[in-house]
RNA sequence: GUGGGUAUGGCGCAGUUGGCUAGCGCGCCAGAUUGUGGCUCUGGAGGUCGUGGGUUCAACUCCCACUAUCCACCCCA
């Protein structure tokens, strides 16, 4: 097929038939996240590359060979955003949101981009629904966030059975590093046996050896030393009471020890939200180092993220909940038309109950039989019917049709009499 | 990046050992005594058989390459 009718590799067309779940699912996870005092942020597509080097980290997967880079007509480098922490870590900088009162509680649905390879689940432009939480450095703040999360996740009827939410405890700095060291000396022992990846992972990143799934590596993994065992007792006491807080808002949650997540930001607190057959809908935690990085003043934060696609792909296997199923667009009347004058007429009655009473209304626009616009109605899931002719003109007067249990109505030809009988 | 599957009208598919105007279901449009839907019937529109080469008198059907797509690995949302 021609490139021109062809989308780029990686890319969704969010078609009717699905894009109101894509729409409903952003309309319950902002509404819910305005309740618990989360604003809604939007940042730019694309950022300088520099900030995702800095933030993301430089030995990631994702800076390493999976941004959408290029340089602009004066030579700057930007990028397409692979994520959505770092852009609002940098307006909230630029903008001196920490001057207003904290914690600073931010919301945001935004398109991601990524060059990896496609598969079930994994596009290159995806949406994350994302919140953050700057100035709170307590357990209480990451455990609200989970529930945050939940609570959309309950809201769109996902059966719990279906997946799970693990937690973890990174550490901090100080205590990762003592941890750090511990596993790189618990792996080089068996250096001669490890593969490739996990030779560079022991020098640069040590956490991700627990990640890799080459048999002869993951081997070692089960009598590996647990980051858990290595945290110090403030590290310890955050964790315990972070569970503790789960526990009262009623978050299922599972201990993973081996959650290490593939971002450098993080710290204390890691999370996923996993789908029974693997797939990981959502993650995030604590990142306390990442506002000094980007050298803004020394902030804890937290955050998460959930992968729109991912969660609309999760929900297509339910039953579909009413707050979904309300944002299809089914209209609420037909109005037929027969000849021009009727036709006319059918076209102003609709623009009335549309513009005056808030009715979903259509009308023929390409001068079809009476037949063909009740085949049409009838295709569109119209509620309810009109046919205009030239004895409703004369009477003032139309049937009003059920269509879906055919029972009639005669009513006024006028817009307020109509609406009151639908 | 590695391995495997697939690529035929909008969607889902068939196409026999290469052969004559490429079929089917759904969908779409129109009609069935002239102003009414969902069933049925009839008719119609729509495809250079992913792209480019090659073999052959002849290729959707064989060979090569490329591209796209799906699945797994890697990684992540």
């Amino acid at each position: 097929m021609a490139a021109v009718t062809k989308a780029p590799r990686g890319t969704l067309d969010k078609l009717p038939s699905i894009a109101y779940k894509y729409r409903a699912v952003e309309n319950i996870a902002l509404e819910i996240a305005n309740l618990s005092g989360y604003r809604e942020i939007r940042t730019p597509v694309f950022e300088h590359t520099e900030l995702f080097r800095r933030s993301v980290g430089d030995t990631t997967d994702i800076v390493q060979k999976e941004m959408y880079t290029f340089d602009d007509k004066k030579g700057r480098s930007l990028t397409l955003k692979p994520e959505g922490t770092a852009p609002v870590a940098r307006a909230v900088i630029e903008n001196g949101l920490l001057n207003e009162a904290l914690p600073l509680k931010l919301c945001y649905i935004t398109n991601c981009y990524r060059y990896e390879a496609p598969q079930s689940g994994r596009y290159r432009e995806f949406s994350q629904f994302g919140a953050e939480v700057y100035g709170a450095n307590t357990p209480l703040c990451d455990a609200e966030l989970i529930a945050l999360a939940f609570t959309l996740i309950e809201r769109l009827q996902i059966p719990q059975s279906c997946y799970k939410i693990e937690v973890n405890s990174i550490g901090c700095p100080e205590c990762r590093k003592i941890y750090q060291d511990a596993l790189k000396k618990y792996y080089e022992q068996f250096k001669e046996e490890l593969c490739h990846d996990c030779h560079t992972r022991l020098t640069n990143n040590p956490m991700r050896l627990l990640d890799c799934k080459v048999p002869t590596c993951a081997k070692f993994k089960n009598d590996a030393p647990l980051i858990l065992e290595y945290n110090c007792d403030d590290c310890s006491d955050f964790f315990a009471t972070f569970k503790m807080a789960l526990e009262t808002l009623n978050v299922p949650y599972h201990v993973n020890p081996k959650i290490v997540r593939g971002l450098d930001y993080y710290c204390n607190t890691v999370f996923e939200f996993v789908c029974e057959n693997g797939l990981v809908f959502g993650g995030g935690g604590r990142y306390n180092g990442l506002m000094k990085e980007l050298g803004g003043a020394d902030t804890p934060a937290s955050g998460f993220a959930l992968g729109i696609e991912r969660i609309v792909s999760v929900i297509e296997g339910y039953a579909t909940s009413s707050d979904v199923q309300s944002t299809q667009n089914v209209p609420e009347m037909y109005i037929a038309g027969i000849g021009e004058q009727s036709a006319m007429l059918a076209l102003k009655l609709s623009h009335e109950l549309r513009e005056e009473y808030g009715i979903q209304c259509l009308c023929d626009i390409v001068g079809r039989s009476v037949k063909a616009q009740m085949r049409f109605a009838d295709k569109t899931g119209a509620k309810f019917s009109i046919v205009i002719g030239d004895d409703e003109i004369a009477n003032n007067v139309a049937t009003l049709k059920n269509m879906e249990n055919k029972e009639t109505l005669e009513v006024t030809l006028n817009a307020s009499e109509i609406s009151k009988n639908i």
